[in-house]
DNA sequence: AATGAATGAGGGTTCATTCAT
DNA sequence: AATGAATGAACCCTCATTCAT
């Protein structure tokens, strides 16, 4: 046998190091694009910003582009599926199951790099046409069927009137898009921030509240019909 | 009698197509930069899509950053105050006035250019932040006024419940300003569309609704006729 | 015969004015090429400069190139023949001919544009062959020979040692030149001025000194041993 | 024995190519800013001659700009004050400590790359005002004072006649100065070519005869009358 | 694996020159 | 004749990518 004691434990640190470095690097990379832009964002920042040099950044991607896609790829994992279970067993009313399925969800969100990365694919979807069918695949579908489905359950109930069960998704989720995508546009280089936790609990309370049958009108009063005022 | 002495109509068609020039190349430019971003795009593609050389360009901008901000304030003049003095001289209910000013004011926007200044400023304000000072003066605050404003005299006059005016002001508006983002940037390249128009009215009126007083319960209450102002 | 008084004693303001032109346009040229060598002055600054549109500068000159040339054309014209003339009649000694003579000159030179062509010659020759035949035949020919005469003459009458003359000639000129050079260049823009005046005075005394023999060396006396140091 | 363990003699080819970069580049610009002025070479064309890319250049120097105040800088380092100490400890007579003294050293700056430098500052100062006072300081200054010194001692020794020690210097320098425009101006481009290393001992020589005191005019030896001629 | 020197295509900008008015 | 809008070749500089070490 060789000697026992070499090699030592070699290349711990480094390794370490080596195997974090894709996460590092899409790190790193999920900043600057977020900050800049995929265009203005030169390769070598992101390799700087992550503590390498250029040429190991090329290591692990074969191009600025794949690096972009890795950068969307890896921040866009929903745990979707995780929640729809626990949808699935919610057995009070749905009013209440989504003001605080959202305010939960939203603040994880909005709080994580991925928020930022709703920023980037606002940004550059229309140069990167692959990552809109991923967006609508992983987020948009599962999302929509999510919360459409406790709205439809509303409907179904009585505790909601009847809309549009789209819009009403809409209604809800944009304006959380929204603040994702201000907190890393406007937000971050003028006065203008929005308090976005008070907001979203606030709106949705708001929106659910539209929702809701008028408290039980007494009887026989009928609501008004409502016409739509014509622009 | 022969043709007048004077000189000719002053506008040559030369000089019709130079006063033209400014508009031109900043349609020209709105459209790529809300397609490709600041970055992706190239000066002499503006150029192109105007209609002339590369040169010209520079005869009317002297860079193409300030192309880019003359965009911008180009299709940022706001017409809030116009709006303003209509609002002022309202004297129904505010829940109707919301209704048809927002849906009216909303969809105009929508479907013009200026959709897309949202999307441009989104993406640019951190690289560009001139412009984020330029777009709260221009168009946060006083749309903000205008519409906070109506809310609160809403409140004040007991048709709409007491919440946080700014919030309210914002769950009206995120969902629209996220709207016209998206219709520039994902839905322009995926199947993923809303249909814009109807979500507005539909969104604004859900709020409203969140906005108002239980309907009285008491006896015979009847709704007041909901009469439209026009824009 | 058709009407006698017509046309009216037309254009005279706008015929002085064109007549002009070519020189008001030289003017302006050769002063920017001094400032500014021939690359990096724009030929819309010569326009403006010279009061005319960019489209009249070419009108008289069909490429910056030929205005240029003319440039040096026109301020090149030597009136060495009258001064050569003058130079032969002259019965005196060398020496006071040439301070005179030279003195004289180099002032007239030093005033005059003159003092700037030599400055873009000596820039931009390299780029220009063809002024430098011209120069060397207009100027240094005429100027050698008619100072190389003048010493000559000296060196013939025992007035001067006998040295070479083309040296001499040159010990003499340079500086003139380079004061020229160093006018439109150094001095205009530091506070290294020379007063020429002074020094061309000076120094053509001291070379002319250098020239003559020495006063009767009296019997015996020999001049130093002259050994040189090494550096 | 094996070859040694150490890091190998630190200089790979890649690294000696490195280190030579800034100087070839530096030679290579000075020889075209020489030929063609600043603003007629292109950066390219630099990188080439020196054997590298575009690119490259940048690699070492930010702008053309700036590699042109770097070529100045780097070939007018001043070895004066070395010479300074030579003359400080030399003890015989100062005409032939001068003579020898500039000919060596301006034979050494005429066909140094030195030489090319007087041609781009005399024709480019004006576009670069700052390379003035770095040349006042680094050239004009401690050159002036050098040889004015040496001028100066010869006077009080009684040496030298009396006379302006300032006039004296561009008597000397000037021409010399010029010679090395005129190398590499006109000389490059026309027959016009004058022998440099023998005119400057020929020129220093005349000087610094006109310098030194008559050989002791013999009583009665009354100077010609110097009568002026008019040009 | 990691580095960073080198490359060169690409894009912003300038400006000599043309030409319709 | 005079103008100045328009052109597009040319040039400076950047940066994604390669590759010798």
């Amino acid at each position: 046998m060789g000697p026992a004691i070499l090699p030592p434990p070699a290349a711990t640190a480094r390794q370490r190091r080596k195997d974090a470095r894709p996460a590092e690097l899409l790190d790193a990379a999920l900043t600057l694009f977020v900050e800049k832009g995929f265009a203005a964002t030169r390769a070598e920042e992101v390799a700087q910003r992550a503590g390498v040099s250029k040429g190991t950044l090329y290591l692990y991607y074969p191009s600025k582009e794949d690096l972009f896609k890795a950068v969307i790829a890896h921040n866009l994992g929903s745990r979707i599926a995780d929640t729809a279970q626990q949808v699935q067993a919610w057995q009070g009313q749905m009013g209440p199951l989504l003001e605080s399925l959202l305010v939960q969800w939203w603040q994880q969100i909005y709080a994580s790099p991925a928020a930022g990365t709703f920023k980037i694919i606002v940004s550059e979807v229309r140069n990167f046409p692959e990552i809109a069918d991923y967006y609508v695949q992983q987020v948009i579908e599962p999302g929509s069927a999510l919360i459409g489905g406790i709205v439809a359950r509303g409907m179904a109930s009585g505790e909601f009137r009847k809309v549009d069960v789209e819009s009403v998704v809409h209604s809800l989720v944009l304006p959380m898009v929204m603040l994702c995508v201000h907190k890393h546009g406007m937000a971050a280089c003028s006065g203008h921030v929005i308090d976005g936790h008070r907001f979203i609990a606030e709106h949705v309370a708001l929106v659910v509240r539209g929702l809701q049958q008028p408290a039980q009108p007494p009887r026989g009063s009928k609501p008004a019909p409502r016409r739509l005022p014509r622009a």
